[in-house]
DNA sequence: CATGAATGAGGTTTCATTCAT
DNA sequence: AATGAATGAAACCTCATTCAT
């Protein structure tokens, strides 16, 4: 489910209500896009995933194309915090990914939706001119590099890895780990275990240290 | 470009003008599908494209989900086609992928709208109908999960690699070495250098093989 | 105009209202279908005739072929119907027939549109594929057969009529007295005078029976 | 078949060659309108059964219109020049109504599709504009309309026939006998033999001079 | 605020007709 | 004269959006 940010508190209690019907049909709306695509969702799927009117929606957003843009945004803006969180807590490189690892097995077993349509974004964003303007969205992308290259600067400086490309390695990893958790959920009928994942998890980031050469 | 692969011995010049067009619009509609998606392509575009006017489409194809067909068609069973070949010529599992990871540079290099198709083919394989039943797609799934599985288990039995799970490595290799490519041909407005996708294909092998861990 | 045979017992407000449109499409389209025909009715026209736009149209029917089957399938069940009480109300063929022409003049009087696709079932049924294999249809057709050919051969026995093959008379009848209207009715430019229609079936019906000779 | 009417002495054999063209073309459009109508006919179809190019019907015909227009000019034309002759050879009106009767089934066994092509022109007449506007087919409304009422204005004076309304006397047999044998060319698959029509016709002059009654 | 009927722009597809070869 | 590839107007149908209730 996505994330119910807003600040509530001094709001009326019709606007709190307000927010939470807008929240109905993002959550709604996400599940759709995130199987079927930008085309291939209905206005009145959503509508009828979220049980209300079709003309009701537009009562909470102007066009089809926001409400995406809106679950586009939520979705990267609470990815942006999470990278940030791990820059954090995190020392070395490994721990670093390994939160990152972690982090996306839990978000594949709870928030499938928003992590498909992490995935989407990348095929996506040409298509929706909003999307490929949104701040939150060009925001998430330079935090998501800024972070990786810091990480691999100072791992190299600290002889934890090897002298590699930043660049090169921010790629790897960044499209190494979601096709990979996604091809998981395909295979596996959208109903993977914990267990599985954390065992696919630990494949990934032993190979990446250590590779599979013997 | 897609390949010309008909052969066109015995026919007569106005059948292989006829293939030829054919042919001409293929190659406008790759482009198009490979940038827009089947949605976003309109026939209208496809047709423009080939300098054509609209109705003289549907003198070469029936209607634009044949148009769409063909191309993931010709493009899978190429692709099918390589891997067997690759899968030949290579002792070693790492002779094996190295061979992929070239074949694929080159791929982006000449034929950078099939090897989008290849990209899209992930996402947009459940959205078509005739797509998902074709059964040249279903035998590319089908080669490319046989050959690899193959590779990996000889791989493991010489002590090549380490005992890992095959389904895992198709799935890391698979998900890795695309969208790596595409990232790259992203981040360089599609206007790559021989010798950039050289030394990325060459990070991704050591990666692989080696890790990154010092 | 169409019957509105709906039971509206029990409806709500808005069903009623959804039946009473629907209802004003098909009074709509079949003035058309009756003057231009399948081919020649365009479905623009039949909206704007309807006074709806033309999306409107798909709210109620799902294709235009649709609409054409529903005005046949209302029209020959009706007629069906019809049939089947004149058999009832009549003993010898005579007043059958008298029943079915009276019946048919008032037809042409009050529902002049359905009696024309009446016509027209003849030439189009083939044009149209569900039509040709709507039940009501079939049933139609099986009907008005089997209660002609009931009335004559009982007819005969009775020593009404002449020693005649019941399928001839068939065939007459039904070929006669349709087609004789129909020119009566264009004759007149759509304006007959029930005095007229009257003289008219007695003319047929009177030279069915005792001939013209003297 | 289409009869060949044009006179071609003095014609150079390129002429004759081009009469001898069209004259093929009509004939291979008469079997496609009779059997599926004007709308259901394309342009396609009859150039590939006159086993011509589509575009060579072009040099013969303007549009597809005038071929269907050149059909019904033809065969009304021919019609009524055969309702003129038998009215000449015919005294009573009996003698009349007999040979139209034998002419019409001659018609149905030889030249099927121009029999249903004037049966077709009571229902398109009104689609196609150039066919309602033909100085031929008013013509031939005109002729048939004289013809009859002539000779049943005679016969009522000769005491043949009772004293009835020439004008719907036209009507009854026009529209009597031409549905008729249009039915039994249906119900034998178009296959009827010389006798089955004979018999046909026998009983449809019986009853319309001795009527059915015992 | 909630609704779904109404709308029409925009997409795909068909087919009579033109025209270069 | 014969061809069929090329064309685009016109048909059907879908769906995001509006609006009266």
């Amino acid at each position: 489910m996505l994330k119910f940010l807003e600040q509530t508190d001094g709001l009326s209690r019709k606007e709190r209500e307000k927010l939470f019907k807008r929240y109905e049909i993002l959550n709604s709306a996400v599940k759709l896009f995130a199987k079927k695509g930008y085309d291939g969702t209905k206005l009145e799927d959503i509508a009828e995933a979220a049980e209300f009117g079709k003309g009701t929606i537009y009562n909470y957003f102007e066009t089809k194309e926001d409400i995406y843009l809106e679950i586009i945004d939520r979705v990267t803006e609470d990815y942006t915090k999470k990278l940030n969180e791990m820059n954090q807590k995190s020392k070395t490189l490994y721990e670093f990914v390994s939160l990152i690892t972690e982090n996306l097995a839990r978000f594949v077993l709870n928030d499938q939706f928003e992590f498909l349509m992490l995935l989407r974004l990348r095929t996506e964003i040409n298509a929706i001119e909003k999307v490929k303007k949104s701040k939150i969205v060009q925001n998430y992308i330079t935090v998501a590099r800024k972070v990786f290259k810091q990480k691999i600067t100072s791992a190299i400086k600290n002889n934890e890895i090897k002298k590699i490309n930043p660049d090169y390695f921010v790629l790897l990893f960044r499209n190494l780990l979601f096709p990979y958790f996604y091809s998981i959920l395909i295979q596996n009928k959208n109903n993977v275990s914990e267990k599985e994942l954390k065992s696919a998890g630990d494949f990934v980031l032993s190979t990446l240290f250590h590779g599979i050469a013997k």
